[in-house]
DNA sequence: AGCGTGTTTCAGTATTTTCTGAAACAACAG
DNA sequence: CTGTTGTTTCAGAAAATACTGAAACACGCT
């Protein structure tokens, strides 16, 4: 391992607590991003000296966030692994496993709970999981549309970044005068937090 | 606290460790997020049966994400918490927060790393190093951008998701035929890092 | 079937994270 | 200054996670 590989592993470990994986399965991914050609599970444990079904686990992690690319050497019966894709690949990837993880969870909850008769005393609690609901429906549902475009497009428009307000102003189609507002904003507008004892 | 709120808290609990905060903390803020008035630290302990100091722990890590509204009653020391803003101004927050936490300090170490000379052995780790750097200045300059929009604008865009490259082709600006374009991926050679220019 | 090679599972151990009660600290009133 | 009330810190206990070696498994070959 050169210097360099060195401390992008030992970078992607420390981070792997902050992004929800362990520090083994951190390093091991950073390794096979490191690295040109394919790799086995022997050499990722002699790498980064960990156990070898310390690797087997990492491995199904890392696949079951599908990052993972599966290579075979005829005649030879060891899997050897890549890192999937280039960046744009892996951050698409990553973006859609956490939504799945950390947020669809939360959407399905609120959905069921919103859709059994509400009790008086819940008023307040249900306006604001409604709003969470719909914002969230809202930005997923946006993500998946946008996921969709060609990769071309999609890079203009990372480009364009607000810029895109000032293209869209031309056709006439986009005013930026607020109009009639969608639903998501008079709730969350219009809610008013109690203040206790005092005016506020 | 009712069923409903219950349940809402614990969810938030469960969600917890994947949200790479713990059980109490995601309880905690849960519980606030569904308080219609300010609660004090004695309160919540009581009511999610933790100890005192814990609650306080915790407090202090929500704070640290910008979530917490303190508020003050006259005539009385205790000090009372709020879920700062709604459904909206949370997202924001917490994908800022995010961005500082898990993206900043690899972008930081890609940087460095990059301005150092290059070894021979570290062409291809460096080629992938470059692009995630790009990749991830890109994304987060566009963020930034666009959170700096009008929340009727932002509001507007979301809902047109990929739609917007419909209405861009009208502006005759930003074609979708895929001409010579930049390649994510840039010339191997230079190992100067590109700033990113905001204006345009 | 029996053997060789590679992978996965799993029970126990080690490490890390979270939680607690007690003590220290801070602000204020008398 | 002293007592009262509220908050924070911190060392150790408790709980959760990660890691390991050994055993079980899988598959192809003879």
């Amino acid at each position: 391992m050169t210097e360099l590989t060195q401390r992008f592993v030992l970078h992607f470990g420390e981070m792997g607590s902050r992004w929800g994986i362990n520090r083994t399965v951190g390093q091991m991914y950073a390794y096979l991003v490191a690295s040109p050609s394919p790799r086995c599970a022997e050499e990722i444990a002699a790498a980064l000296q960990v156990s070898r079904s310390n690797v087997s686990m990492g491995l199904k992690e890392l696949d079951s966030w599908q990052l993972l690319k599966r290579n075979h050497v005829p005649g030879d019966r060891r899997e050897y692994f890549t890192a999937h894709g280039d960046a744009w690949d892996i951050f698409k990837r990553l973006a859609e496993q956490r939504l799945a993880r950390e947020i669809a969870p939360t959407l399905g909850m609120l959905r069921e709970a919103l859709m059994e008769p509400a009790a008086e005393d819940d008023v307040y609690l249900r306006r604001r999981m409604r709003d969470m609901h719909d914002l969230i429906e809202r930005l997923t549902g946006w993500f998946a549309d946008v996921q969709r475009l060609e990769r071309s497009t999609l890079d203009r428009l990372l480009t364009l970044g607000s810029g895109v307000v000032k293209l869209l102003e031309h056709t006439g189609r986009f005013s930026t005068t607020p109009t009639a507002k969608p639903r998501l904003e008079p709730a969350l507008g219009g809610t008013q937090i109690l203040e206790r004892h005092d005016g506020h």
